[in-house]
DNA sequence: AAATAAGTAGGAATAATTCCTACTTATTTT
DNA sequence: AAAATAAGTAGGAATTATTCCTACTTATTT
């Protein structure tokens, strides 16, 4: 991989935050300070990233998310805010456990817990104007 | 729900395969007995379907696939062949311990194993003629 | 400094999914 | 049983995320 100022940019994003942005978000944020970069090259330089572990891909309702973090953790995802948090949950005993049950050659686990987050929760629903 | 002849063939497609298919390979199946159904139907029925529980939706890579086994159990994802393996593992013991350690309020855990499968690692891959 | 291989912009193409409209059918009411 | 009505359907258009393509640009090597 060549050094590209577009591709770092973009590694640069998404380690910035820890709100799992998919690639319009990315765009966004990219094009504050590159304000010529395209759709293409995110998409391009994302799939890069991650082919070279540099980042994660999470696929939630069938969009891809882009995670910096790259260490063992899990995910938890509001089903009313639809927002993505981190979850401080190894795999690895769970990927143990499978591993002495099937035949199969797993090597990656992945576990997604949904709900309602602690925000919606605790704040009353919006009231609807009349 | 009324009754529709559509949404019953869905349904038992669905059920007659373990195969986790997706909506185009549901439609193909429908179609065998029942040509004239179209797209629409099949995706409007699928969600139909997902509200009252009577079939999953999982996605994967970003295609939704549906799964006519309501229980508690999990899938293995092999990257070589695609195909999508149930495993025999309940998610409800680790999604307690998650409770304990959280104040999101979690009601439902997915966990996606993904590798190389039994039949993939023990065949030989396949040879490119030349 | 010249060569070249990797990267880019931006628009076209593709694929999964949702939406829309006029028609049909299962169920309820009389 | 016939009429009313609300749910369901076919099929095509629209939408959205993603990939592909082409001509141009740039980082790196020689």
């Amino acid at each position: 991989m060549r050094y590209s100022q577009q591709r770092d940019l973009i590694l640069q994003s998404i380690r910035a935050v820890d709100t799992h942005p998919n690639a319009q978000d990315i765009l966004t944020m990219v094009q504050s300070n590159f304000p010529t970069i395209s759709m293409g090259t995110i998409y391009r330089n994302l799939s890069q990233l991650v082919n070279n572990k540099l980042i994660l891909e999470l696929t939630f309702n069938g969009v891809s998310h882009y995670d910096g973090n790259i260490y063992d953790h899990q995910h938890f995802y509001c089903t009313q805010c639809k927002s993505i948090i981190d979850c401080n949950i190894t795999s690895s005993n769970i990927l143990k456990k499978f591993l002495k049950s099937t035949k199969h050659d797993a090597q990656n686990c992945q576990i997604l817990f949904s709900g309602t987050c602690h925000d919606c929760k605790s704040k009353p629903k919006k009231e609807i104007a009349c």
